[in-house]
Formats: structure tokens, sequence, C-alpha cells
DNA sequence: TATCAATGTAGGCACTGCCAACAAATAATT
DNA sequence: AATTATTTGTTGGCAGTGCCTACATTGATA
């Protein structure tokens, strides 16, 4: 069946249901309970995200999301499976960007780019990097979390000089990212350092100082 | 009145509470609170520890608990700011046996004692870097993280050639601490990549690839 | 000795995740 | 086309949570 007509259909079910009163089958439950979820995610801190609140706001009954997500754990699960492949999608798509730029400037904009990923979903962000998110027995996890590593991976061999094993390098540039988006995102510099969400780039990296 | 006595007091409090019945004050509440939260958050994570769970386990109603805290956030904060006294304290500890220890070996002698304390106080750690625990606004909290802040500020002077501003070098080498820390603590590092609490130091620190 | 503030208790409210039993609508089978 | 089975909803309820109000007990104070 095709997609449009998929759509079709689910446009005329809404429609019913903006006119009748409710109907009994909401329809597209599951995929309105993630993208539901991603917004309240977002809005309210992964803290204060309940089903039953999610469930309410659709309209449905408090236990109608347990026919699409066993537990409430395997919602957050899958919504952190988005955030890696969205993730996983922004790193290839400013990997092209960066294909020309070599050195300093290259890891600078890998700085640039991380940071407004992390800062741009700080929710999301968190939650992918958290106990609750990063379940890597999660398929999808799995893959895109890889996806976004090979990124970075490559990125980061452009920068090598020598043929040395790269994980080294990676790795430490990778705490060092996420690192700065911890810091960043739960307020951890004592204020009096003066560092914040704006002017962080320009303490990030100075490589000369080692 | 000296503290001694004070203790003396309280040892026959518990002691009449072991033989007759409880008795009605408690006596040492706010304290036990805070060790057996101390204790709690280690043994079952920061998700699972409940005021009630706590206040039952010392043989106190449920409510009792709210005579000594406010809100359960506040005895978190407490526990936090516990644990940033805690490592301040560890941290200039450490820094005395650093002192005669000079550039590239002090730094991997940092990253091993600030790695201890992380994976040795897992939840703790991560109570006091969370939204939760690094509340500023608690004096506690902000005296002992600017404690900690100031010795690796000092621990970074000690190995900066030039006479450059220094917070460079020590909020590059914090993000990384902190970076390798949580990528440790919430096993963020895809599994085929082969890094662990074990070996990873023979990856945190390769200054000479950049 | 009477009073009072500190520190405990009991009951209850609103909220949570989740389980079991039942109802409706859609899909599959005969 | 009629019947059956499966999916996807609903209601009610349980145990747990933080925290509020009203009340009880106690040691310190006047």
């Amino acid at each position: 069946m095709p997609t449009c007509f998929i759509d079709f259909l689910s446009a005329l079910i809404v429609l019913s249901g903006m006119l009748e009163n409710t109907p009994y089958h909401h329809g597209h439950l599951r995929q309105s309970l993630i993208d539901e979820g991603l917004k309240a995610l977002e809005q309210s801190g992964l803290e204060s995200l309940s089903l039953r609140a999610l469930a309410e706001s659709l309209g449905v009954s408090k236990t109608a999301p347990y026919r699409h997500f066993a537990t409430k754990r395997d919602l957050l699960t899958v919504l952190a499976a988005e955030g890696y492949q969205l993730f996983a999608d922004k790193l290839e798509e400013w990997e092209k960007e960066l294909i020309n730029i070599k050195g300093k400037e290259r890891l600078n904009r890998i700085y640039k780019v991380y940071g407004e990923f992390a800062l741009g979903n700080p929710e999301l962000y968190r939650l992918m990097f958290s106990r609750l998110g990063n379940s890597l027995h999660s398929e999808r996890c799995r893959i895109n979390a890889q996806r976004s590593f090979a990124v970075l991976i490559r990125l980061a061999e452009g920068m090598l000089d020598s043929q040395k094993d790269p994980r080294s390098l990676v790795l430490s540039l990778y705490a060092n990212l996420h690192g700065w988006a911890m810091i960043l995102l739960d307020d951890i510099i004592p204020p009096d350092v003066g560092v914040n969400s704006e002017n962080w780039q320009e303490f990030a990296l100075k490589p000369e100082l080692y």
C-alpha cells in the first residue's frame, strides 16, 4: 500500500475525529507517542516526562501507550534511537562540508558543529548519553551510534599526520566534545570563571598549550 | 556542650531504642538521613532513591524527613555538597603527592586520580555533576566546587610553560576529565572500540597527536 | 511548673508506572 | 458473507512516590 494512501486515510481518521467524537481507535498512536514524546522531552525535560500525561495530551486512555511500548523505558529507548539517527545524519551532512577544510580550522568547526547539536537539543542529547538512553542492546541505537562514531573517526583521521592508530585521537576528541557538552548543559563551571554557552569555544581548543 | 557528651547521650538514646521499643524521637535523624542516603545512593542508584524508603529503613515515619529537609531535592543537594567536599579534600590531598612530579607524568597522574574518584563513587559523581546536584546556589556546593577547581588550576599551572591565561588549559583539561568520567560511567563508547574502565588511560592522553 | 518550639506520627491527595479484565474495531479464515 | 482471531483501545485497581495538613510527644525555656 503506498504511503500517500496511508497518509490520506490517516487524514480522514483525524478529520472524522475532529467532527464526530473521537473514534475508538487512534490510528497513529505509536508514531504520535514518539512525536509528542520528543516534543514534551525538549519542552518539559526528561524528569517530568510521563506516559500518562502523554496519553492524556493525545486524547487517549492512560494505558493505551502500553499497547505499543511494554515499558516507559522502551519509549525512551526509541526516543534515544530517534536522537542517534538525527545525530548521525547531521554528522554525515557536516562531514561533507568539512571535506576541504584541514588542520586547526577543521577542529574548530567540529567543535562548533558538535556543540550546536548538543546545545540545540539539550534534553535529547542528555537522554541519548545517559544510562536510560544509551541502551546499546537497541539495534537502532547501536547502529546509529556507530555511524556517528565512524564519522568522528574519519574526521579525526583527516587531521592525523602520522599513520598511528587513530583511536587515541578520536577518543580524546570525543571525551573533549562530550565533556564540553555536559559541562555546558549542566552548568558545571563555577560562574566566576566566566565561561558560558556563547564563549566556550574560545577556551575549548588550545592545542598549542599542551 | 562538648561533642563527646552529645555522642554519649546519642549512644544512650540508640541503646534505649534497641532495648525498649523505639523512642518517639530519633535523635540523629538529619545526619542519619545523610549517611543512609549516601549509602542508598551508591547501592541502588539515584533514580531509585526515595525519601519514604529512606525513612522506613531508619524506622521512622514517612513524613519525618520533612522536619529536616523541605523537599527531596534539598536532601540531594546536601548529599551533593557532601560529595563536593569529599572531592575537594581528595584533590588537595593528591595535590601534595604530585608536588614533585612534572610534565607528562603529572598529567597522567591527574587522570588516574580523577578517574579513581569518579569510578569509585559513580552515583555520587553523577549526582554532583547533574542538574539535581550541581546547585551552585548551595553555599557548600559552591565553595567546595571552587576549591576543587582551584586545585585543578594549580595543577595545570604547574604544567604550563608560558605565562598565558591558564583558563584555557584548565578548561580543556576539565572537559577531558569530565568527558572521560561520563563516558566510562555511562558506557557510551561502542563496544567494538575496545575501551573500558581498565584500559581507558592508554587512550586518554596522547598530547603528541595534536 | 506551665509554655512552647522542635520533632515526631497519621491520614490523605495527586501523581506515577504498570497489571488484569473487558470492549470495540479491524484483519484473517472459512 | 459470516465467523473468528488479533490488534488496539477502555476501565478499575495496586503499589509506589513527593508532599500537605492536622495532631502527638518530647525536651528546652520562661
